[in-house]
DNA sequence: GCCTTCATTGAATCGGTAG
DNA sequence: TCTACCGATTCAATGAAGG
């Protein structure tokens, strides 16, 4: 159980973890946590082990599929299928398998911040022990998510569906873990105004991107697209954030968050491997600034109260709110409430109640006269917000 | 662990399975071996511990997902999401979930014929246990499946990507069930000539295929389309056979297996739900013939040797054959092999020999010279193959 | 330089029958 | 049950080579 590591810093029992992790650069903190920007050759659990427990924001998992492939196969062309029969592939049974995926999940979850959340990809040979694994550790399924492949391999013997797609499972730490990072309102605006669905098409990762030996031929067997953990890291980081690879390969986790400007931890066993990525890393530029960063999503905006349009005299107590059609009306109280007949509340207990629904947003529902026309008090929260920014940009 | 079945036939020890029951009505079989086109009512795995041991071609399973919903959902409009909130879809644990999962595969497993399929259909909420169950119990996947759905509901919350898919999982009784059925020329015949994927996209059961109740409400929480079912009939089992479903609910697998030419055995729990798909099954009508059979494949039409051809005289001993380049050329020999050099052999093994390849298809590989052309072998075959049917044709 | 053709390749649990 | 042998089977993308 040797640790063969070539950079042991985050294992100090002195390092502690920056409770603003998320946004702050690591290079700034005080002490330095974590391993960051690296790879660490060495078996991926006893590295896990020596890293501090709830560090990493975000872990991104191409374990072995355990593919159980035996003799070879042609093509009809009688051109061999150049088949994974990789040494790490190969596990004697599903109870080793298994063995295998909890070790290395249990080690990710103590090293998963509890806000953070974890992506695995697999197929039908292994992602079936992997989901069943997931659950009964405790992680909480958020989504599975399938890769549909624009080019896969075809059925060459016609006996069976073309295996087009892979099958990724997007996990929370825990049941209760609500606060997570997702970029909904991102990935909605880069999908046609749509929400982002559970099925996603790439393309096989080939070209120029596949990484090619001294003989011209793929360096690694299972290299995934850039694209695919692209999607990933934009969906369920900030940039900042710590995302680790406990199976690197050749480094695409490492490659995408630099670009991307996150931090990356790379835990990879082969020092080939782990070679080639730090020499791909290293020709990747990192991005900054809006590039990269999501879009402010309303619901991380700074929360402004009712009453603080009344105080800034953007609404006056004794006005009248109504809905959009004229329907309903209340009045504006000077404590930031509102009073409809004899009940008394915010804006959004009075809209509930007025139109008989358990909730309302308020802010949508209630109007003011502007200018001759009828506006959302939502447009006067806007004003309050934007003169906010100015303060802090001011400040700053 | 009563069972309440309205119809025990096929329980009877002297029934036995007909050995040519795939293709053979089940009506004409001398003894009754199964209740076939009917529902069962009562738990699904006593009603399967009645059955006969390997009797059934296919079986489509549609389990309780086990949701674990809590609370309630409403839309951004304040309408309520009406969920799945069945008493059947509540299990206390996932082991408990993991013990009934296993229970009914295992019923399924004994009931499934040495070369029969199965399908579940399942979300991330059970799929997981059910694929580690299936490989567990010895059952062998052939594919995991992705049905898109074209219309799914949206994630409210906007906390998520869309759930905008479900999983089957098709395996095999048996790691060596090599013989299953699947009709892959059809399926690539109806796809455009390229063979059929493994995502497939289909919108919900919505509309008049929806069954209502009387209140106008949807009356199984989960109904599946039938487009889905009929997919997998027609890719997975042959007119006259017979396909299990042992969570039938209100018969969609019922309603597809008559219209389709299948015979059907439903199991179902609930007697309104089992009402319910008894009177829309009635009101299907069953095609028969070539609407619903799959054109003769390649691999399944009658075997010719090539010496047919030469006794024919469709081919002439020392004729000379040649690749379609005209590279590699070999002598037609009396006996119906030819002969490359010193070489003699069958036509595949004289095609293989001049390639340097471990084997060959002498039918496509070989020409002829017919009309001013080079024609494959294979054609004067067809010629041969419609004979042979002419000759059948006249002989009944 | 552009168009056509050909060869290569990608996480693959990839036969059936007669003797 | 084992052996021999018949003979069925590929899609999209990339890139090199040829015209």
């Amino acid at each position: 159980m040797g640790i063969a590591f070539n950079h042991v810093a985050g294992a100090s029992p002195r390092s502690k973890v920056s409770r603003t992790g998320a946004r702050v650069p690591v290079q700034q903190a005080e002490f330095q946590p974590l391993p960051v920007d690296e790879v660490l050759v060495g078996d991926c659990v006893a590295s896990l082990n020596s890293l501090p427990a709830h560090s990493v924001d975000l872990i991104f998992a191409d374990p072995p599929y355990n593919l159980q492939l035996e003799g070879t196969l042609t093509r009809p062309d009688n051109s061999l299928v150049d088949a994974v029969d990789d040494a790490w592939d190969k596990f004697n049974s599903f109870a080793e398998y298994d063995a295998f995926t909890r070790a290395w999940l249990t080690a990710c979850r103590r090293v998963l911040k509890k806000n953070g959340t974890l992506f695995v990809i697999g197929s039908y040979h292994n992602i079936f022990r992997v989901g069943s694994s997931l659950q009964d550790l405790g992680y909480w399924i958020l989504n599975d998510i399938v890769w549909r492949k624009a080019n896969p391999m075809p059925n060459f013997r016609g006996r069976r569906f073309t295996n087009a797609h892979e099958t990724l499972i997007w996990a929370a730490h825990s049941a209760d873990t609500k606060n997570y990072t997702f970029h909904y309102e991102m990935l909605k605006a880069g999908n046609d105004d749509v929400q982002m669905r559970s099925d996603w098409h790439f393309p096989l990762c080939t070209g120029d991107e596949r990484l090619k030996d001294a003989n011209g031929q793929k360096l690694h067997a299972t290299q995934k697209p850039e694209a695919l953990l692209a999607r990933v890291l934009l969906a369920a980081s900030n940039p900042g954030d710590v995302v680790l690879d406990p199976f690197f390969g050749t480094g695409t986790t490492g490659a995408v968050a630099k670009r991307l400007g996150r931090h990356f931890i790379g835990l990879e066993r082969d020092p080939v491997y782990a070679a080639a990525a730090r020499e791909r890393i290293a020709g990747i530029e990192r991005l900054s600034g809006p590039a990269v960063s999501a879009a402010p999503a309303k619901r991380t905006e700074p929360r402004v109260p009712f009453l603080a349009l009344v105080e800034a005299g953007l609404v006056t107590p004794g006005e009248i709110v109504t809905d959009h059609s004229g329907r309903h009306r209340a009045v504006v109280r000077a404590d930031g409430t509102l009073c409809a007949g004899p009940a008394v509340g915010s804006i959004h207990k009075i809209g509930a109640l007025v139109q008989g629904f358990p909730s309302c947003n308020g802010w949508t529902f209630w109007h003011l006269e502007r200018n001759g026309a009828l506006a959302p008090l939502d447009d006067l929260r806007t004003t309050i917000r934007a003169e906010i920014a100015r303060e802090i940009a001011r400040a700053a």
